[in-house]
DNA sequence: TTGGAAATGGAACGTGTGACTCATTTTTTA
DNA sequence: TAAAAAATGAGTCACACGTTCCATTTCCAA
């Protein structure tokens, strides 16, 4: 029986996870030609949705028969109900990530209501996210996790609109029992506590223009006594970055005039948690 | 000439939205049938793209022949052509948004590297985001908004984990210049505070599990004195939900034990600035 | 109302499709 | 090593496809 079990009662894959799945599977024990087939299948999963056996043979450097065996191998009846499978992938994927940010874009900017207000800033947080998701600079923040988990205490500098971003990082750091101090403007201590502040310590920073005078002006001065600092801001111009041992540049989209702060609390909370992990290791480490 | 003004040196539209584009702006001087596939093409363009000629006429309730000529009236050489569009529109949106994730969260769980932790954290936000887009109770929003708007003075009360977005909040209705008054823990004097709240002022309460007791406990206080409270929880069963006139479930997904912020975020924010507005409308209906 | 033009329906056509068949090659088994 | 079985390549074929063409209907202007 050439055809393998495909006449046998197994059950034909009809959504492509299933497929992909059962592919993998039978990788070892497939035919050279078929193999490379379901190689090709995998890795351009368009070109089979869109193709017809011959120009997809073709780029797979097979003949249009051996295509139609590959299909049947898999219980389907030919080629055509395989590419439904792959067909059926592309359409019931959602509207795309794009697609749908620029609806609720639209629908933030169009429409008046309240409900436009609140797709506004999901959409501002979403942008967010995958900017910095694509262009965060790996060294950097290896770097910063290097210099954060062999400080002492992390010192945490932010005001205004960057505050509620340190008041995170404070918790969170609270709660993996790492020492910290916050640095708020609150009760006018600030110029002492930065003088405690030593080379063996670090300190987080962060905020965006406008910068508040405060924040440059402490960053300063805690810089001056050899304090590492990692800062996170939204431009090379910042003038946080002179000061800076390292820094990352986020690039917050706004609406209705307030940043969203989604990016720059994700780059935080890896930070934050990252350190305690890098921590752990290195503890472990030690004892051992 | 009935091919219209195809044999013109009119441009093609070579990508999906233009084609879109063209299709409205002419959609008025179309003939009847042209039109209705016109329709049909743009609420299916799943179908034309994956269809063939005689199952999209037939769909669309029409001959396969005005099919190409509504082609041809766009410019293209026939049916062939402007399928390319539509197939091109499915190829080319990047792997969707739920595939995405599920990549970042594959790379999160099985990497160990700290690019996985951040990853994660992008995940979980992202997530959460998607979430409460689609579960955002609007009818609630509406009220929540109606509430704080009348509102003298608004307080904000958070503790621990909420308390950056609570933080926010206070910053942001500065900003407004919304009178508003952030409950926090340090002072000790939260008792007095509460205390000046009156049924003419409103409260923003925010917690989640575990509860924080002492929010927990200032809550009921203050709603006690006639305060109405909106409150920003994670579940039905929340206490907080007893006390709240308005009441919102957000779901946080969490990586690593810290819950993402940026779906509470997204509604603190959209809550405030919605405020702002409402405030600035009705400010003006009484000046005028 | 009538003439003309545009729009439409439907049949006919040629091309390119997927699938089948069989000869040949490769692999496996004895 | 020989024989059998499986896999592969290539040619063929029926047919469904997109397209074209022409007869008919609909619409508009005179």
């Amino acid at each position: 029986m050439g055809l393998g079990g495909a006449t046998m009662d197994e059950r034909v894959p009809r959504d492509f996870e299933t497929l992909r799945a059962t592919i993998l599977e039978r990788r070892q024990s497939l035919p050279k030609r078929i193999a490379q087939i379901a190689a090709y299948a995998l890795d351009n999963p368009d070109d089979i949705a869109f193709g017809t056996a011959a120009s997809i043979a073709a780029s797979a450097g097979v003949q249009p028969s051996t295509l139609i065996r590959f299909a049947q191998q898999l219980g389907f009846d030919g080629f055509t109900s395989l590419q439904q499978v792959f067909r059926e992938r592309l359409r019931e994927r959602n509207s795309s990530y794009d697609e749908r940010l620029a609806a609720l874009r639209a629908k933030a900017e169009e429409g008046a209501g309240h409900r436009a207000i609140f797709d506004g800033f999901v959409a501002a947080a979403s942008t967010s996210l995958s900017d910095i998701s694509r262009t965060l600079n790996e060294p950097h923040f290896e770097e910063a996790i290097a210099l954060l988990a062999k400080a002492e205490t992390i010192y945490v500098l932010a005001k205004r609109r960057s505050y509620p971003v340190a008041s995170y990082i404070a918790y969170a750091l609270g709660k993996l029992k790492i020492r910290n101090q916050l640095i708020e403007s609150a009760a006018g201590l600030n110029a002492e506590m930065v003088a405690f502040a030593t080379p063996s310590d670090a300190v987080i920073a962060i905020s965006f223009s406008p910068y508040a005078p405060a924040t440059i002006e402490e960053t300063r001065a805690i810089s001056e006594q050899g304090v590492p600092i990692v800062a996170i801001t939204d431009s090379s111009f910042s003038p946080l970055a002179q000061f800076a041992k390292v820094w990352f540049e986020v690039a917050e989209a706004d609406f209705g005039g307030f940043r969203s702060l989604s990016a720059t609390m994700a780059l935080a909370m890896a930070l934050t948690v990252a350190v305690g992990e890098k921590r752990r290791d290195t503890g472990r480490k030690r004892k051992a």
